[in-house]
Formats: structure tokens, sequence, C-alpha cells
DNA sequence: TCTATATTCTATAGATCACACGAATAAGCG
DNA sequence: CGCTTATTCGTGTGATCTATAGAATATAGA
């Protein structure tokens, strides 16, 4: 009953990766990555952590070699180091959904109590966008469209959507999606566009779960 | 950029997840539950880990929902909560292993080194035990047998393997199985079996990996 | 070379954790 | 009811982790 020589350093190894996956804003930091590789100081504005805190909890995450750098002039890039780093993020929110009520709770209270309607699932649109029967638009960051997108997809980051109405065509329906199940920028795009008059939903999931689906993806810019 | 109302919740509740998996012991434990329900003192006893620490790994891993219990006479039941909770400690090891080369390392001094023939695949196995021109053992203790095994499979604990060879078919090439990857069984078995002048040769995942995979298994008893 | 900017390193106080110990439950059995 | 066994609870200690502030480093541009 021993082999401890090999269990004790191989589940000290995988602990590492737990111990990464222990803290709130490290989770969120390889959500935010999950879309574009990013700066620490942009990760720091959309994770509102301060900026030292946020490169200590990047470091443990090097460690752990869930993401890579790479310098460009004076900024540091992250990005994850591997697609199923982000599987196991997406596995471990699914579960917890599933199993902590707490977050049900949350997610209900502060979603699902701002759009009465049923989100498109990513197979919906799948369908949707290849009749062209819709107008899809990615309200995310510029930089997280260019990265990778779902094709076909415009980019009217949500903060110029109020000044971009005109693009859209008011006939056809529209449907936004942003980051993922837990991301209000789809919401709020939402929101603003039916007040506007316009037909419009949201999609459940974003472009990781959309990849992770196996469909294809386009990217603005090649990687320089 | 707020949102935080719902973001600092929902992600303090998935980080309780991942501070389940960041304990050596708490991993290794939730390895040995996807095996079968397991009383604490088993547990303890194959973690090697006294039992109050093992009690109180167990309540952590309780707090985050992963696991369930069930009282049977003087005895707690320990189970996992949900398939998911398998799937994503797979997930996590799986990750362990192409990015931490300690991981891969310790495997292969430990694993490869015993036994140079190439592990049989999931999909062979399944192969071979319909073609029926292999014997497939169980060596892992006959509770988890019991718990469920790959069909067609013979339970003989490795602790058993010596006095039961006259079970054994030496025209027949055996197949050894164990918890999985890491699980050292099938490698003890194979090695006495070739001493002995079988051919033999060990499966390189376990039931919870070929349940993952969608093959059906078999329970000896009923749960009461 | 000097300056500015982005990021990391170093150090530290406070919080949290693992573990060990004795006491406390909880269930079965005589 | 008391006795036994299995497990959990409460607590203290040493170790580890987090947040954060100040110093240090790396790069681009003047």
């Amino acid at each position: 009953m021993a082999h401890r020589e090999l269990k004790d350093p191989l589940y000290a190894q995988f602990a590492r990766i737990g111990h990464a996956l222990a803290s709130p804003v490290r989770i969120e930091l390889l959500d935010l990555l999950a879309q574009a590789e990013k700066t620490v100081e942009l990760l720091a504005g959309q994770s509102a952590t301060p900026i030292k805190n946020t490169s200590a909890h990047l470091r443990v995450l090097r460690q752990a070699r869930l993401v890579e750098t790479r310098r460009r002039g004076t900024y540091v890039y992250y990005r994850l180091a591997d697609d199923g780093v982000a599987r196991l993020v997406r596995e471990l929110q699914r579960l917890g959904r599933r199993r902590l009520a707490e977050v049900e709770q949350v997610a209900q209270l502060y979603i699902e109590s701002r759009d009465d309607m049923v989100p498109v699932t990513l197979a919906e649109l799948r369908t949707l966008v290849r009749e062209g029967r819709v107008t899809v638009i990615d309200v995310r960051p510029r930089e997280e469209y260019d990265a990778s997108h779902i094709p076909g997809a415009l980019s009217i980051p949500v903060s110029e959507l109020k000044r971009r109405l005109i693009e859209l065509p008011k006939r056809r329906e529209t449907i936004a999606y942003c980051r993922g199940p837990y991301c209000v920028y789809a919401l709020e795009a939402v929101a603003l566009l039916r007040k506007k008059g316009f037909r419009a939903r949201r999609v459940e999931d974003g472009v990781p779960e959309w990849r992770a689906a196996g469909y294809p993806v386009e990217r603005t810019l090649p990687v320089p």
C-alpha cells in the first residue's frame, strides 16, 4: 500500500494547478485571458485589481504553467499556455453552477432579472448566421474581437453602441454576444437596442465556448 | 467597467472549488473516490494520511460540494457529488501532465522504467474484449470492482494474484487494469505474470476514463 | 546617456491553512 | 444503559499565502 515515492511528488504537482485556481482574482484573470492575450495593465483594469496585485497573481499562474508571456516593447503580454486551461476553467465554472446554489442565485439575480427573454444557444446562433437572417454583433472590446470572433460578426463594443446604431438594420433581428455566460456587455447591449426599438436577443455563451464546440473562428490581424 | 457586485461573489464561489483542489491530499482523495465510495478509514489508509487529517480534508471537499456523504451503521461513506468532479480532476491531471515537466519526469521514472511495453489503450481493449481473445483482470481491491468494472473483467486484486494464477489460461494473453494512469497495481500484476511465464500487458487508463469514453460498465451488487 | 513607462522583485504585516491533540457525537451491541 | 467503534469538532502552533508599498529592472525614445 505504499508507492508514496510516485504519488507524493505527483499529487504535489497536480496541487500546483489547484492552488493556481484557488483565488477569485486568478480565475477571473484566466477568464479574461480566454478572450485574448492582454497586458498586465489591461488585466488589472478589467479585473479591478491593483497592478501590483495583478502582477503577483500572474506570477502564480505562470509558476503553475497556466499562462505564458511575451514581451512587446515595454509591455508584457500574457496569454493562456494551453487550450486545456480554458477547458479546465470552463469545467470548473460549470461544476460550480451545478453544485453551488450561490452561483445560480447570484446569476439569476443579476442576469435573468434584466433579460426575460431566453438567450440564443450557440447551435441556434450557428443556424441563424448560416441562414443570414440576423445581424450578429460582438460587443466586447475591439482587441478581443480582433483576437478571435464568430465569423460574420460585426465589432461594436458596447461603449460605442449608442452612436453606431445607424449601422444596424432595424428590420432584421440583432444578436449580441460577449465574453460568456457571466459577462454583462451583451445584456447591456440588448437593453439599449430594445429601448431604441430594435428586436434584439443575446447569446448565452461566448467565443471560448464557440471554439470549444468545434465551430470555426476568425481573427482580424495575424499575430505579429 | 464595474459589475463587481456580480463578479466578486461569482468568482469567490468558483474559487471555493479551486481551493478544494489546492491540496495534494485532497486531489488524491478525489481520485480514490472516483473508483468507488469509501469510508474515512479506508481513504486514510489508501492515501497514507492520518484519519483526523483525512476527515478534515474531506470536510473541505464537502464544503465545496465536491463530495457527499451517507451514513451506514457507524461508518460514513464518502462519494463524489457529481460526474463533473471526476471530469474536472481528470482534466486537471491531463493538463498537469502536458504542462508540468515534473509530472512527466516522475511518471516516466516510476512507470515506464518498469514496463517497457506499450500499454493497451481503452479503444484497443474494447476491441480485444469483444473479440474474446484476451483475459481481462481487474487488479483493484474488490470493493472497487464491485462498484463498477469493465464488463467481462475478472476481479483478482493484486494482493491475491500470486495464489490465483491457476485461474488464468496461459495460452491467451492477460490484460490487467487498475485505477488509472498513475496507479501501479496493473504494473505489478504484469511484472508478476511475465515472471511466471504469462503473456501480459497493462491498460493505460482505468474505469473512470472508460466511463468517460462512453463505454458501459458493470456493477456487482445493487446499491442498498 | 538620460528619462519615462511598464512591470517585476523584495519585504512585511495580517490572514489562512495543515496538522496534531483531546474532547465530543453518533450509531450499534451487549 | 453503558461500552465500543467511527468520525467529527474545537483549539493551538508553525508554516504558508495575500495584499501592498518601496526599490529595482527592462525597454523605448530623446
